[in-house]
DNA sequence: ACCGGAGCCTGTTAGC
DNA sequence: TGCTAACAGGCTCCGG
């Protein structure tokens, strides 16, 4: 499940085969895939467009196109974005298929369909509810000890908030509380400022490690060339549940929050 | 302001 | 072995 470390790999992937590549044509057979416009007039605002940067905020990858408008695309479940010649025989989960000028095209595979695609003038309309994002300069450990006081909710659950923070899903989120040796159920208010300190710490520890190991390929994700990232063999405690805990030995613990499947050590997370 | 549940999907897995 | 049912999970919408 693409988070914030799988999404940034995945831009850093995509920079080379795709930026200053021009789009000439959009195919889709998947209608609720593309959320806004319709597809003939995506067509129509995206033939001949350049593409000139790509980018990410939270989740989101941003194709910022010549003439100003901007492709978004969050991959959500199981989304993987691949750059192949055009001849490369079709996935059947190809659901929207961007050709290119060169003979190639930009393949939107998604299993579950959950995936979405906006072609949109001002980016705001999509991303404007969006919180901080993490490892920007702007988010301190100050700025989110200020923030966690001003909510009264539980810890995990606001982790995985989007409007709170942008970028962060189910495994950094135990991954970062685990770090930080804080119990996913407490409440956000109750953090000492030393302890959101640690789970700032935790959080720019995780995800830069996700970064470094190019994502964790625990279920469908893949790396646009479609190779594994390495973070799934540095999980501490997602989806080791019943196994020991590599701080302290006793079992990983799983429970169930907001939906979630949340794993911890109730030994070393209080 | 916050919480819980339904809905969107389909491949995988647990259970019979 | 073969089949069905439950499950996973990011996000939005709805009602309490």
């Amino acid at each position: 499940m693409p988070e914030l470390p799988e999404v940034e790999t995945t831009v850093r992937a995509l920079r080379r085969p795709l930026v200053s590549q021009v789009i000439v044509d959009v195919r889709n057979d998947w209608p609720s895939h593309i959320v806004t416009p319709t597809l003939p007039e995506m067509q129509r605002r995206i033939r001949g467009r350049r593409v000139e940067t790509i980018d990410r905020r939270g989740k989101y990858l941003l194709f910022s196109l010549s003439g100003g408008e901007t492709l978004i695309i969050h991959l959500k479940m199981t989304g993987h974005l691949s750059v192949v010649p055009a001849d490369t025989p079709p996935d059947k989960h190809d659901h929207t298929v961007f050709v290119l000028a060169d003979g190639e095209e930009l393949r939107f595979q998604d299993t579950r369909k959950f995936g979405r695609v906006y072609l949109v003038q001002d980016k705001q309309q999509v991303l404007g509810a969006l919180g901080p994002e993490p490892l920007a300069a702007a988010f301190t450990a100050e700025s989110l000890h200020e923030r966690l006081q001003h909510r009264k909710r539980v810890l995990k659950p606001l982790l995985l908030d989007q409007t709170f923070v942008a970028g962060i899903g189910n495994i950094y989120a135990d991954e970062a509380l685990y770090y930080a040796r804080l119990h996913p159920q407490r409440m956000s208010h109750s953090l000492a400022k030393i302890e959101s300190q640690a789970l700032y710490a935790g959080i720019q520890e995780t995800l830069k490690l996700g970064i470094a190991r190019e994502g964790a390929s625990i279920d469908n994700y893949r790396k646009p060339d479609g190779s594994k990232g390495d973070m799934q063999n540095t999980v501490m405690v997602y989806g080791r549940a019943g196994e020991p805990c590599l701080r302290c030995g006793r079992p990983v613990e799983r429970i169930v929050l907001g939906g979630r499947s949340t794993h911890f050590c109730p030994n070393c997370q209080k």
